[in-house]
DNA sequence: GTTTATGCAAACAATTTGCACGCGG
DNA sequence: CCGCGTGCAAATTGTTTGCATAAAC
């Protein structure tokens, strides 16, 4: 089991989303909605298809697609490209924003956190008109190991 | 004019890649790569074609592919996907770093540089024990126009 | 002349849409 | 029942590839 807690708020908040919607709880929406949280940080929609056909053989690609961009509306998932033509999504941890740091040697990629660039990024929004919903920070270099 | 000096050296830049690799010298390479390298910062394939075509009408899409590839492969422009599912082409004044912030609803761009950011993010690496080259930051949100 | 480049059309791949049917409320 | 959801197939969109011809060297 992974983060009961949490997980479970998440599931609530698709559900009252859902319900202010009018839109109707469903078994697919269930399936897909618990693998994507489910997964570790990033999957694309081929690997969600895949895991939620072993679930119900039945499911077609289209309602993957379209279950996503549900969760991307109420706010659980962030969609990603990465350069390879793909869309990822992206669950994350409401509470544990996090940003990357990855040894162009080694590949190794480690997580921190820093508050004073966060609210610098909303001030430098702020400044241009913008309402910030996401970022993306991620640092290119040498780890201790290898430079 | 745009950086005449700065622009004649890029284009020297490519015409010797095109040597060492035994390629040639075109016509629409050389209006392509004009159109790009004098494009204020990012330009994706259907606005460079729209320019391309307005100097020389039988261009086509797949020359302009092509070139861009060409471009991307002696360091002249970075591509970078934004999210609206088409690729944009960056073309850097190498000394010239700056973030971007998009708006998800109308896809536009903006640039920023903010050096408290910088700095904070070395202290951050050097903290980690990470020697920094280069790094990515992108903020996503509504612009004043959608929010 | 030989080799690479071009432009068209066809092929591809990821994603979206139209529609008849099924299921949730 | 009514309306939204689903899954199929067809349509769209961005990009790549095959091929005959044209241009560079």
């Amino acid at each position: 089991m992974v983060q009961p807690v949490s997980l479970s708020s998440k599931i609530s908040r698709l559900n009252t989303y859902l319900e202010e919607k009018g839109l109707k709880r469903t078994l697919q929406r269930e399936i897909i909605t618990k693998i994507f949280l489910s997964s570790d940080t990033h999957i694309g929609l081929d690997n969600i298809l895949i895991k939620a056909r072993r679930k119900n053989p039945k499911i077609g690609s289209t309602t993957v697609y379209r279950t996503m961009k549900l969760l991307v509306d109420c706010g659980l998932a962030t969609p990603r490209q990465f350069g390879d033509g793909r869309t990822q999504y992206e669950n994350l941890p409401e509470d544990d924003h996090h940003d990357h740091i990855i040894c162009l040697k080694c590949s190794r990629i480690e997580e921190f956190h820093n508050q004073q660039i966060e609210d610098l990024q909303l001030k430098m929004a702020d400044s241009l008109g913008f309402k910030v919903l996401t970022h993306k920070l991620e640092i290119y270099g040498y780890c201790s190991a290898c430079r």
